[in-house]
DNA sequence: CCCGTAATGTACGAACCAGTACGTTATTTG
DNA sequence: CAAATAACGTACTGGTTCGTACATTACGGG
């Protein structure tokens, strides 16, 4: 209820009781948990506001209002993956390893970020408009696929890989795979009474991903 | 579209003015497509019901509240993808054969609805509590699981297939390249500038599915 | 042909919720 | 150190939204 008015907090050095970014952060850590949990509509401002140690007026004071706090959600789930995606160097390595070292880092990606999954299910319900407003998300290009159509190409040139596939295909096919496990999770559980990330599954479906992809690929 | 109900509508003068089949009928075709369109919490009852040609307080009548509502759209929902799913005869084809037309028939199914991709999205959001709250669906079997584990024994049998996946896996596998294209077909051309349901790669996303399942089953 | 009930319509309320008006305190800057 | 301003809190509002109380009409069984 009432927060303690009991100032002269001073006491133990507590933290800085003014931190602009620090309460931005804040926010946004919450938000974007909420906002997985419950879905952009479902989310509740207030509720948002509770589970910080700020208040809601804090959140229209550096968001404006729940769109473009959104947005930022987005923005910075976005970038948390794509700077983790950038560490990947595999063009000393064959190229079908090459494809199953990539898969292999989607898959744990995908299986380590489940509220990225989800937000972005929420996005596309929303037919994307929020990316759509946001000039960070809409120009920000993939470092993935760049390693991507460089491997292609190693493995075109080798000989060992088809010809009628682009960079785009196979990430999407990866994708596909590795973002299914988690946003449709539920109701796969619930029909076929199969929890796609059980642990006992994991290793399974990591090679599974890479094998697909690279049968695929050097299918003649 | 929707078959009138029972009998005959009585000559050609005005509808039947009460006819309760017609106008459960009717609500939930509005319903699911509200639905789809806005995500559980942002579809509005009332929005509904305007769209409808009767009111709010026949949908509670008929459904007692949105949740339940929601509910019985998703059970119609699934009720007609599995009934087409039940037409697939491929036990006389050869094992590589018949998980072609499999995938085959699945993309056409995804690509043909897609506001039941978008609704199975939805309830993963709200992690599948209707389904749960749903005898109906709880207690569905899929007929196309059937189907693939007779195709896959055969062509374990033939020696044609390996041994270390079973139906659910592979059926896992398609639903995810066929949801994908159009469960995250916002996102991803907002990003990629690509849009997955663009018809220029209907055909080629169709037989990479196919090619992509085949080769992984016969791949040694 | 009449009456019970299934089907329908209207109007309303209570809770909820995004957003704001207004006031206060800390921190920085000149 | 004073004045400006950035950071923060409280209390409220206006519109929305699920759900319902109450009234009414068509239809089918007896």
């Amino acid at each position: 209820m009432a927060a303690p008015s009991s100032d002269a907090v001073a006491s133990s050095g507590p933290a800085r009781i003014r931190d602009a970014d620090r309460t931005r952060a804040e926010i946004l850590d919450t938000a974007a948990r909420e906002f997985a949990e419950k879905g952009f509509d479902g989310a509740r401002v207030d509720e948002i506001a509770a589970k910080t140690r700020t208040t809601k007026r804090m959140i229209y004071y550096y968001f404006t209002n729940k769109d473009q706090l959104f947005v930022e959600v987005l923005e910075r789930a976005y970038t948390v993956i794509r700077s983790l995606e950038q560490d990947l160097d595999v063009d000393h390595l064959d190229p079908a390893e090459a494809i199953r070292q990539l898969a292999g880092l989607t898959f744990d990606h995908h299986e380590s970020h489940p509220d990225f999954v989800r937000l972005v299910s929420i996005e596309n319900i929303h037919r994307a408009e929020h990316i759509a407003r946001s000039n960070a998300l809409s120009n920000l290009a993939n470092p993935a696929l760049d390693v991507l159509t460089r491997i292609l190409a190693r493995g075109r040139e080798a000989g060992q890989f088809r010809e009628d596939v682009d960079a785009l295909d196979v990430h999407m096919a990866i994708s596909a795979f590795c973002v299914f496990r988690t946003a449709n999770r539920y109701t796969f559980n619930a029909i076929f009474d199969r929890d796609m990330l059980d642990p006992a599954f994991r290793d399974h479906h990591r090679r599974m991903v890479a094998d697909m992809l690279v049968s695929y690929l050097t299918a003649r």
